[in-house]
DNA sequence: CTTCCACAACTAAAATTCTCATCTTAGGGA
DNA sequence: TCCCTAAGATGAGAATTTTAGTTGTGGAAG
């Protein structure tokens, strides 16, 4: 899941940026609207992240150029307390849901949570594959009852190969949505954290879950 | 140091970025003109790499609104060689130097140096404070003769504390220099590698070379 | 059909980077 | 002067990434 945070503070986006991705999300952040909108136009995000006080151009201009572009992502914006007419026209800019500052971060996470789900049309949100469990919001993870513990990485590698089990992810696939933009090709940690799932998944098991499909990437198995 | 990529092809890219990160320089990428207008105005880089065949908004016209804007960062340009013209137009519009693609990365890496050497104004290049000498073309390091080992950000860290020996460095330019741009500020990575730093050139000796301003920095003693 | 080669994928181990928790120090009140 | 707090130092170790050597695979050549 890559998520775009457009917001001129620093403090509040590091802030923003440290919590999604603690909860494994893919984070870029944009610090002005001009930027915002074209990385919103050039990649395409599960979610953008907005604030409605930005420098170079207000975030209801980017938003509504963005929707008149065709940018489908689901968009959570965020407004002083006082701004409460802009919080208004953000909504109908097109706007998702909105979340006036200052917010719990809980409070963020939940609502990108429900903001994701919602596009993705999951109504649990629980994954299933075999008897490999995966429950994105608690990121809790059992394998036949039994208790996965995972990192953050692996976790994501995990969820993102889960909720398209049974087709082929390229690496560069892989790549856009689990780790950096701007991604070295000449590395192969992708590599290196199949192996790690699959040692945590398949231990001792004779066939993994994750396929390898030579010359194109992995595929994680959408049933026995 | 860091350096501003505007390229769209993505191997390019992550070479260039490969090539200039190894050479400790902090390296942020943009796949495209109007975001590399944005980055460049928004920081104040050492040197920005531009394409000149980029979607969105031509290099050229990237380079000329630049300057037009105020940003007097050395621009090394790209471009293929059959665009001639192009390159002409380039250095017309301020362009510094130029680079045809394909083209050798040390080719790329010499010309960065020199770039930032004539910015900088720096004759030789080499950087010495007390009896700690730096090369920063072998990346070399010596302290009384004797050669010391660094790892990527450790060096990219002497190398920019040695570069303003008897100035005063906050964390925020040190930040700006040497980590990620949208850098989480609740971190003490800073601190943990000034200790590195000391722990290699100090070792055994009562005085720091790298004195702690309580408050605000750090400093490299300029003079014994 | 078999053998060989080149490339793809795998994996252990090492290196690097970063985080966390704890300890130390400096400086400003009470 | 003593104590308290904020800032800084640092050891341990977790997470991530790189490296390099090994193994496996499929196609080409014989």
């Amino acid at each position: 899941m890559r998520i775009l945070v457009v917001e001129d503070e620093p403090k509040v986006a590091s802030f923003i940026r440290r919590a999604l991705e603690e909860e494994s999300y893919a984070v870029d952040v944009c610090v002005d609207g001009p930027g915002g909108l074209d990385w919103a136009q050039a990649v395409n995000y599960d979610l953008i992240v907005l604030d409605l006080m930005l420098p170079g151009l207000p975030g209801v201009e980017v938003l509504k150029r963005a929707r008149a572009a065709g940018v489908k992502t689901p968009v959570l914006i965020l407004t002083a307390r006082s701004e409460v007419d802009q919080r208004v026209k953000g909504l109908d800019a097109g706007a998702d849901d909105y979340l006036t500052k200052p917010f719990a971060i809980e409070e963020l996470l939940a609502r990108t949570r429900a903001l994701l789900r919602r596009a993705g049309g999951a109504p649990t949100g629980i994954l299933q594959v075999d008897d490999v469990v995966l429950n994105p919001v608690t990121r809790e993870v059992t394998r036949g009852g039994q208790r996965l513990e995972f990192t953050t990485k692996e976790y994501a590698l995990l969820e993102y190969l889960m909720r398209n089990a049974g087709r082929v992810l390229t690496r560069s696939m892989i790549t856009e949505h689990v780790w950096d933009l701007d991604f070295d090709t000449f590395t192969n940690v992708i590599d290196v954290y199949i192996s790690y799932l699959r040692n945590k998944i398949d231990k001792g098991r004779e066939r993994s879950l994750i396929q390898t499909v030579r010359g194109s990437g992995y595929m994680m198995r959408s049933d026995g």
